[in-house]
DNA sequence: ACATAAATTGACACCGCTGTCAAAAAGGCC
DNA sequence: GGCCTTTTTGACAGCGGTGTCAATTTATGT
């Protein structure tokens, strides 16, 4: 059906390897009659409109070029602010050439025949990495970079949260709040972002003489709301991420605490949605193009030459911005 | 390295033919000899760990399960609602077992040799075909599915937007409103759902006798707020997408016009960041998971019997979703 | 013109699996 | 046991490229 690299060399009267080096541009043109030949080659399988079959090219070459981006729910890799982390991933990565290819993974389907059948070339993970391909993952068959996590000594690149939940609880102390708790929602898995942000926020309370006052909720928005309605309740809260602030500040609007005259609200991700709160959340944000950039090179240059591979890691620094959630508390 | 059906036939001194028959599943069985030498090949392909090879068993069958994601831009894949759509178009790909391969489209990169030269067996587009494929694409030479657009006769799910417009404008109209702007920011491509949802809104002003009432503001939104503050202004605006609409209510905000009691507002598209507003918006949606779902079963239909595939397209209908951002115009 | 070096070319094995086909083995029946 | 049918098996030719190597052709130097 579709065109061959013999088929060229049938029409052109030449063998296929001199019509697969053509292509391949693999000759030096400095004889007039093989340079005239070449541009024959080269006009006949214009004319066929010949592609090169990819299928058989993988085989040969033994590679892809094609990344594996792994999960387990494909809710989470579309989800802010992995998307955004995903979208510079996958731009970086094709201009380094590589393409993508999502891997669900479960107990069910068939990615090991994929990742360990050779289907790509290298894994990358983002946030955390599936069960089932744990074992798998740490017998390092495949480059592998992990995005937002760390995890048995995987190559990876990560937030700094420790400082991230430094720099929001000095804010907040700095406004001149005493009592400030960290709001994690219960479902959240443990992920090590959950305990550097806390180890963060307790370091800065530490430091400011509060330890006491350092709060870590673990429960559920209806519990926040209670707690905070109770006598002698934080003026602050941190939120773990943005999920949680998004739920607290509706929640805050119909029990009519005022945000930020009653309770000021700081979150970590700086995902498009903060900005369309009222008023607009005062986050920590990290780069999320950065990281994602930053791992599509790590893992490029992995995939290009294995020996020489670094076992670098990079930290990708949290920043403060400053919105219109946070406010110094009011004496009540 | 890895090891081959090769290296199992040798171990257990048979032809390659014969492990392959027996890793396919397809012997009887029924002779007591064979099926012991079946057990004993499954025994050592588990032994060593065997995974069929990827790359060479697509060469072989000249299919790679896999479907291409075409795209131009990431952020769009990645955005919502597109990232809802995607999400559930390849959960319902994984249960069809076929992976998603996302392939940028851009002038330079590789995608026709991922494309025409055999990486997929499929095409997907998600809200629109990037100029550099459409010829290509017209040429019919795989299976394609659009989602969310319709463009030269190739198979489509879409969604309802003259109704979608209709509902919006009935709902408003019947509030009271009788003056209503649709506003389209100015960098919104001409894509179909423009001009339905247009169509629907004045079609339903048109039906209540305010015709020449049915504004289009093709601007921006410093556009939209000085219009507003102009006298006899729409007491209602309707957004094109939750884009408008989200920079819209920032807007009003920073303006004082308060929603709804000044201005009434309904936008398209349920994303999560539209519960999250203040209040929060009233909204025109469709279920992005049965769009997805309906594309992925298409697709893979139509790949896996090309000549019974059908013609027939889906529409996805659009409902109101109603919450704070709409209720009779005040008097002024 | 002749030897030598450089460029070009075609044959061929290979990547690892699939699928066909004819030969070999096993089973059933008289 | 002999004959026929059904299973099982191995050889082999692809799939469509890649890469090596030796043979052939062309260019260069004297």
């Amino acid at each position: 059906m579709a065109v061959t690299i013999d088929q060229i060399a049938e029409q052109a009267g030449v063998s296929a390897s001199t019509v697969a080096r053509v292509l391949r541009g693999d000759v030096k043109g400095v004889q007039e009659r093989s340079a005239r030949k070449s541009r024959e080659i080269l006009r006949i399988s214009a004319e066929l409109g010949y592609q090169p079959n990819w299928r058989a090219r993988a085989l040969s070459r033994g590679k892809t070029h094609t990344i594996g981006l792994l999960y387990s729910n494909p809710r989470w890799i579309f989800e802010d602010p992995m998307n955004e982390i995903a979208t510079s991933f996958t731009e970086t990565l094709q201009e380094e050439n590589y393409d993508i290819r999502l891997v669900p993974v479960t107990e069910t389907s068939d990615w090991k025949e994929l990742v360990l059948g050779g289907a790509v070339d290298g894994l990358a993970f983002l946030l955390h990495v599936p069960e089932p391909a744990q074992a798998i993952v740490l017998e390092g068959r495949l480059p592998t970079i992990l995005m937002g996590e760390k995890f048995g000594g995987l190559q990876h690149v990560v937030t700094d949260d420790i400082s991230g939940g430094r720099l929001a609880a000095r804010h907040l102390l700095g406004l001149g709040h005493k009592r400030i708790a960290l709001y994690v929602n219960e479902t959240i898995r443990d992920h090590v972002s959950v305990h550097e942000r806390r180890q963060g926020f307790e370091q800065a309370m530490r430091e400011a003489g509060y330890d006491s006052k350092a709060e870590v909720w673990r429960c559920n928005v209806d519990d926040v709301m209670q707690r905070l309605l109770a006598r002698d309740a934080p003026t602050a809260i941190i939120c773990y991420c943005h999920v949680e602030a998004l739920e607290l500040m509706h929640a805050c609007w119909s029990h009519g605490v005022s945000v930020p005259t009653d309770l000021s609200l700081i979150a970590f991700n700086d995902i498009a949605a903060t900005r369309y709160t009222t008023p607009p959340l005062t986050v920590i944000r990290f780069d999320t193009a950065e990281l994602g950039a930053i791992g599509a090179r790590r893992l490029a240059a992995r995939i290009a030459s294995p020996e020489e591979a670094t076992d670098e890691n990079t930290v990708v620094r949290q920043q403060l911005v400053l919105r219109g959630t946070t406010a110094p508390p009011t004496k009540r």
